[in-house]
DNA sequence: TCTGGGGTCCTAGGACCC
DNA sequence: TCTGGGGTCCTAGGACCC
């Protein structure tokens, strides 16, 4: 009997898996999510191939497409432009994201009432322990059938992979595609592994998977084997862990779901369809992102002391430059002009700007309140300007009457087709 | 007609202190 | 007659993930 296994009946896997030793760890990811939610939401589209992605005309790329699109070689994170030759009648959408955070949270929430240990990664993915003892004693694989089944009456699907680490339940979920659910046997995980090339498994990426084969190392099981001596130039400190989870052997904590994931940064960017030169249209750029930016850290309840701006000059190279303040701050009428002075540092004229970002980060308060004569810092230690309340009382009127009903006026300057990248 | 928009984590060098 | 070593903080950049 081989390790791995694909079910689609529920009385032959509840009689062979009746007895599960050892953890069970499970990977739940959404199939094609957005393009999913996009034909669940628009019937006429179902069948058909779908894109969701930023404008072919433009800097944009394929956030998701639909299996119908896949089979024209269509895939997520593909230049717009090269998919829509590809598949020139597909149905293109922008996406609608509040919407698939909405389904994203029932589906959730299903998770949820099958166990409390969830740990969700992103929009579309989830790993969620429901070792037998832990919580439940039914069977694992019966329980991956069953939300399987609960998710599909959402009117979405999903693929599970069930092992004994995440690293396996990952790996597992990505064998069987859409709907699968693929079950890694206690005890056969090694054997499973060992003949994967490397990049199968995450955390190596293209540089790692390079590193590796330079080494000689190609597949999981030579990883697994591999000198620790020998890792440690690739991976660091992780060099050890790696192996282990090449191996199959790691242990994975998986968190009960009521466990807030820490903020640790709150940052906005825009690619601009055309390169920006004027630095008058750099700084409104860099102030609107501030904007949105501002707004997220006083919905978080976050102040940060670290401003990060982030640049993309036209012949592709970046930089990146922070600075540290003196105190933390929710306020972009705080850092968006810190922002402004690290943009002072660099830059010259005929620069050419294809993208812009700025970041907030550094939220540790525990640092106590600094006094300081020269700047407004509130209750909490957080630096503030006579002008907050007027971006405060802005956001207000936007929640009520709706995102262009008031702005600064910069904001008409850039056109607004920001959209996310889901990869299933 | 090469590459979007979020994030997290790690490394390495320099400054600074003892 | 100026020099070692360790620790910590700050900054920049890169790899990786979805």
């Amino acid at each position: 009997m081989k390790g791995e296994h694909t079910y689609d009946s529920d009385a032959f896997a509840s009689a062979l898996f009746g007895a599960w030793s050892g953890p069970a760890i499970g990977l739940l990811d959404l199939d094609a999510f957005f393009a999913s939610v996009e034909q669940l939401d628009h019937p006429e589209w179902r069948g058909k191939p779908v894109i969701v992605g930023g404008d072919p005309e433009s800097r944009g790329v394929v956030s998701t497409a639909s299996y119908e699109a896949r089979t024209f070689g269509v895939h997520s994170a593909m230049p717009s432009a090269q998919a829509k030759r590809l598949c020139p009648h597909a149905i293109w959408t922008h996406g609608h994201f509040d919407r698939y955070r909405e389904m994203s949270a029932n589906v959730m929430a299903v998770l949820a009432d099958e166990t409390p240990y969830v740990d969700q990664v992103s929009i579309d993915e989830a790993f969620f322990d429901v070792s037998p003892g832990r919580y439940s004693s039914e069977s694992p694989v019966v329980i991956c059938q069953r939300i399987s089944r609960r998710v599909s009456e959402l009117g979405v699907t999903c693929s599970i992979g069930l092992g004994c680490n995440k690293t396996v339940a990952k790996i597992a979920s990505e064998r069987d595609k859409p709907r699968g659910l693929t079950v890694i046997v206690p005890g056969t995980e090694a054997g499973f592994l060992a003949p994967l090339p490397v990049r199968a498994m995450s955390g190596i990426g293209r540089s790692g998977e390079a590193a590796l084969h330079q080494a000689g190392i190609h597949t999981l099981g030579q990883l697994a084997a591999a000198d620790e001596q020998v890792l440690s130039p690739i991976f660091g400190v992780n060099a050890g862990l790696m192996k282990l989870r090449a191996a199959g052997r790691e242990v994975s904590m998986v968190t009960p779901i009521d466990a807030p994931d820490e903020v640790k940064s709150v940052s906005n960017e825009r690619t601009f369809g055309t390169d920006l030169t004027d630095r008058d249209d750099v700084d409104a750029a860099i102030a609107l992102l501030g904007e949105s930016v501002g707004r997220r850290l006083r919905r978080h309840g976050l102040a940060g002391r670290t401003v990060t701006l982030k640049l993309k000059f036209s012949y592709g190279k970046g930089r990146t430059i922070q600075r540290k303040l003196a105190h933390p701050t929710d306020d972009e009428n705080v850092f968006v002009p810190v922002a402004l002075e690290l943009l002072d540092s660099i830059w010259f004229e005929g620069m050419h700007i294809r993208l812009a970002g700025l970041g907030m980060s550094d939220f540790d308060m525990s640092g106590g309140v600094q006094t300081d004569l020269f700047c407004e810092v509130d209750e909490r230690g957080v630096q503030t300007s006579d002008r907050r309340e007027l971006s405060v009382t802005m956001e207000k009127v936007r929640e009520k009457f709706g995102r262009d009903a008031v702005g600064f006026g910069r904001a008409a300057r850039f056109d607004s087709d920001i959209v996310r990248r889901d990869k299933s």
